[in-house]
DNA sequence: AGCCATTTAGTTGTGCACAACTTAATTGTG
DNA sequence: CACAATTAAGTTGTGCACAACTAAATGGCT
């Protein structure tokens, strides 16, 4: 495969094990994939499950303000919310101040769902093999990482100028 | 909202900022939406040049063993291969030998590809602004998360016999 | 040889992510 | 006030992930 003179250092840079991405995206669908199997008992999918976790917290919020929390866009919000309409957990009122917004509120149902949920965290801990201490520093890590990727991709989107 | 005794610490446990797996996915979206900008000029999606990275590394293979290499299923393969085939960067080979296997084979335009990806490991670790030693320190953490979790799943998926 | 379990791809259906677009309401400005 | 720009939600289309299934080929076993 067209030797050149020096070692061709750069080929070690396209080596799958070598690649963050790779990493990161299997350590992703692992999680997923536990995640699956603990949500099944709720009904729930992970992203359906991150919505959840935002109204248990934040209350009764307007798809904006949940798509401002997970960083996900009203294109994958819409239908989100709709399923779990579907599944009595939640209502979409339109807000009367603002005809252009839509209230996402808990519904009874809903609400009651969090009980049940509360030993989810724990479940993942330790299906993760981790300490405590541990998850919180690759946590921040990874915090960090998105922040930095986050202004990149920016940099790089305003790089085609 | 049923306030109980004890100042009820598992509550804390569903706060979404606690949550590993949050920032997990935000941290795999956030690379996703790099290299979505970075492959765009290749005309790859960020699952395809996983594929691609594996070709390049191992040469022809069946469906089969990328998906080993990988960790998918020909659900998720089937598909993303034909598309490869499509844009004319590899061929769908039955096998002599075997005529239930596929060989994925590069074309010379898929071998030609290589050329233009070996910058994008580089511009990759510049986005993420960290040291080439934190991401493989990272890296290493990730994979053990991903072996640990899978191992689990697996306990999972028994727990309900 | 004949038959059954296994293996390999592929298909179908559901759900998520995101880009690009549409629609309707609101805000700002001349 | 009128009209352009902005904002919020939703829609459409593409691609990925995965479960559940089908179809065809193979290998083992009696």
């Amino acid at each position: 495969m067209t030797a050149t003179q020096t070692p061709a250092p750069e080929a070690d840079w396209l080596r799958l094990d070598r690649q963050i991405c790779f990493s990161l995206h299997a350590a992703s669908r692992a999680f997923n994939s536990v995640y699956r199997v603990i949500l099944k008992d709720l009904g729930l999918t992970y992203p359906q499950y991150l919505v959840m976790l935002v109204l248990w917290e934040q209350g009764d919020l307007p798809v904006k303000k949940l798509g401002e929390h997970l960083r996900l866009d009203s294109g994958t919000l819409s239908p989100l919310v709709k399923r779990l309409e579907g599944a009595g957990l939640v209502r979409r009122e339109r807000s009367v101040q603002d005809e252009r917004s839509v209230q996402v509120r808990l519904t009874e149902e809903g609400v009651a769902l969090r009980e049940r949920a509360l030993e989810v965290p724990r479940r993942i801990v330790t299906a993760t093999g981790f300490e405590l201490a541990e998850i919180g520093e690759l946590r921040e890590r990874l915090d960090q990482l998105t922040s930095t990727l986050d202004a990149a991709a920016l940099e790089e989107a305003e790089g085609c100028r």
